[in-house]
DNA sequence: ATGTCACACCGTGTGTGA
């Protein structure tokens, strides 16, 4: 079982680097973030002519999030939103069950700046995340929580932990939430457990030729169940795709679960 | 060096968010 995040930095965008990514992959499950789409306007029929059926959650220009399964996989249980988040209207959470895991694909707010509304709105949205997953796990189900978490777990997720002093992203206080996800659902970070001393970055920004310089972040990540790490047979960061015509600021996250 | 990108809006540029 192979599966994806990728924040795409708008869908409609980025379409045609998603329909290569699903083409040279063959992916079975892809969670996408900040979609940027309208619910009318998200193509459905161009993925579904690509090999794959999705559920999606929706608000207009800013956010999006979705989950996307092969045409042969099952795809259940689909629910827009995150219990106790405090603005439903972003749309920043999607989850799914296919092939029996709970998949959810989620776009954490960035925070922008320290102590300002919208980073206590992230705290929250983090908050409400470990919340659901620890509901989840007490069900008995096998998580799969995938996205751009806007966290670096840890400084060798940071490029230079001293460019960020005083900045979103690296503070204790997200830091300790992403750590509280991992204990409330008993989930393993994918690509820390397999590799565990690894420097990769999943996110560059488009200025300054950061990319190329080395100057990046890790800050989307796959968490699952403890109870599926062992069948973990690779997860990887595909560079490539942060590369070439017109890339998202993102590179897709793979983890193969055998 | 706020140096890039994407989206909405009557717009050939500006504001907003990342």
């Amino acid at each position: 079982m192979k599966i994806v995040t990728w924040n795409v930095n708008s869908l409609a965008a980025r379409l045609p680097r998603v329909v290569e990514f699903l083409g040279l992959h063959d992916p079975d499950i892809v969670c996408l973030q900040e979609t940027k789409s309208e619910s009318a306007a998200f193509p459905s029929d161009e993925l579904a002519a690509a090999g794959y059926q999705s559920v999606e959650h929706s608000a207009g220009r800013w956010a999006g999030v979705a989950v996307l399964a092969r045409a042969d996989r099952s795809l259940v249980g689909t629910a827009g939103g995150l219990p106790g988040e405090l603005r439903t209207e972003e749309a920043r959470w999607v989850e799914a069950t296919v092939d029996g895991l709970r998949v959810a694909s989620a776009y954490v707010p960035n925070g922008r700046a320290l102590g300002s509304p919208t980073f206590d709105e992230k705290l929250a949205f983090l908050d409400a995340i470990a919340a659901r997953v620890e509901r989840v796990a007490a069900a008995g189900e096998q998580i799969v929580v995938t996205g751009d978490l806007n966290v670096t777990r840890d400084d060798r997720d940071v490029w230079d932990p001293a460019a960020f002093a005083g900045s979103t992203h690296v503070t204790p206080d997200e830091r300790t939430r992403l750590e509280a996800i991992l204990e409330a659902g008993d989930l393993v970070d994918a690509y820390r457990y397999v590799h565990p001393d690894d420097r990769q970055f999943t996110w560059w920004d488009y200025r300054q030729g950061h990319f190329h310089r080395g100057m990046g972040l890790r800050i989307d990540y796959v968490l699952l169940s403890r109870t599926l790490a062992p069948r973990l047979e690779r997860c990887g960061i595909e560079r490539d795709f942060r590369k070439g015509v017109k890339p998202s600021d993102h590179a897709p996250l793979v983890a193969v679960i055998g």
